[in-house]
DNA sequence: GGACTTCTACTCGGATAGTGAGTGTCCGAGTCCCGCCGG
DNA sequence: CCGGCGGGACTCGGACACTCACTATCCGAGTAGAAGTCC
């Protein structure tokens, strides 16, 4: 079990443009370079948040990326949903039904609720969720060294032209 | 991203032997007729939960699986690592440091501070894991519906024959 | 000089191949049980 | 009748194909801006 890197590419994008300020907006091929990644596929990741809402893309010559609200409203389980889908990590397939037994009025009873292995996999699964919604973007700026926003934009006006 | 199906099987193996209570070894074709599954596959599966010192293996003849030690000493966490392994979910592939840019002092600082995305997801990974450790096959018995612990000893008198 | 038109270059966006982990299956090594044989 | 022995069947365990999601790439549609042209 992993995680896609879109995830990764994603924060680092968001947090790359939340530090910007800037309405002016960042094309693929620029982010691409800033973290050696390949260009055309980091794009295909950012297409995944500007359709969950985080991004907006403008297209045409100087167009791009850029945040769709302030950072502090975008929270790492929006990142993540956005780009891993909103399945469950635990899929439960309901092995427990599969037995050929006959079907007591217990069974079926029974079956009705929820599985209980499930239950307790969505429980932790929930737990890890809430902590990712519990973080934004925001956090992540607050608790990077004191010149990463400087640098960051340095490395903009260098690059953008 | 999703979790392999191996995880639901571990469990509910582990669960089944553990309302046994039984000395007794349960062969793999046994626990794959209960669940509907396929018995070579699910075998290489309970292998790993033996490697992972859940479970015991006895060869031969009325051969099989037995849990290694009592369900209150197996937790969530224990059959997770066993079939999914050690590996954290999220990987941080340190695309930060892959931007060409020259090495100043204040950069090679940063760069020995661990990625703030990655403690970020780190930090609700934890929080996943332990949830996962703070319950025990013993509590999922528990949380069953009351007639659960009795069919399943039907159903193994029944089958192991 | 100014405004309209045309053209070009650049951007995003979705459709199209390649790859690795996960899935599924098979056969061999080892072990225990049962029946047979000899005492 | 009892103990030892051999055969056989059953089990686990690791080695071998297959599938699907993830990765990676390419090319087309659309747009903004700039250059050129006409008034």
């Amino acid at each position: 079990m992993r995680m896609g890197e879109g995830v990764e590419w994603g924060l680092h994008c968001c947090l790359a443009l939340a530090w910007l300020e800037d309405d002016e907006p960042v094309p693929t091929a620029t982010l691409a370079a800033w973290f050696g990644l390949p260009p055309a596929y980091l794009n295909k990741r950012l297409q995944a948040l500007v359709r969950a809402g985080i991004l907006s893309s403008t297209a045409g010559a100087r167009g791009g990326f850029r945040l769709a609200r302030p950072p502090e409203r975008i929270t790492l389980m929006d990142v993540v949903t956005a780009i891993e889908g909103r399945d469950d990590v635990f899929r439960c397939t309901e092995i427990r039904q599969r037995a050929e037994e006959e079907e007591t009025a217990e069974l079926i009873q029974e079956f009705q609720r929820p599985c209980g292995v499930a239950s307790a996999m969505r429980r932790a699964e929930l737990a890890w969720r809430r902590e990712l919604a519990g973080q934004s973007v925001a956090d992540l700026m607050a608790a990077a060294p004191p010149g990463a926003a400087d640098r960051n934009r340095r490395r903009y006006t260098r690059t953008s032209r």
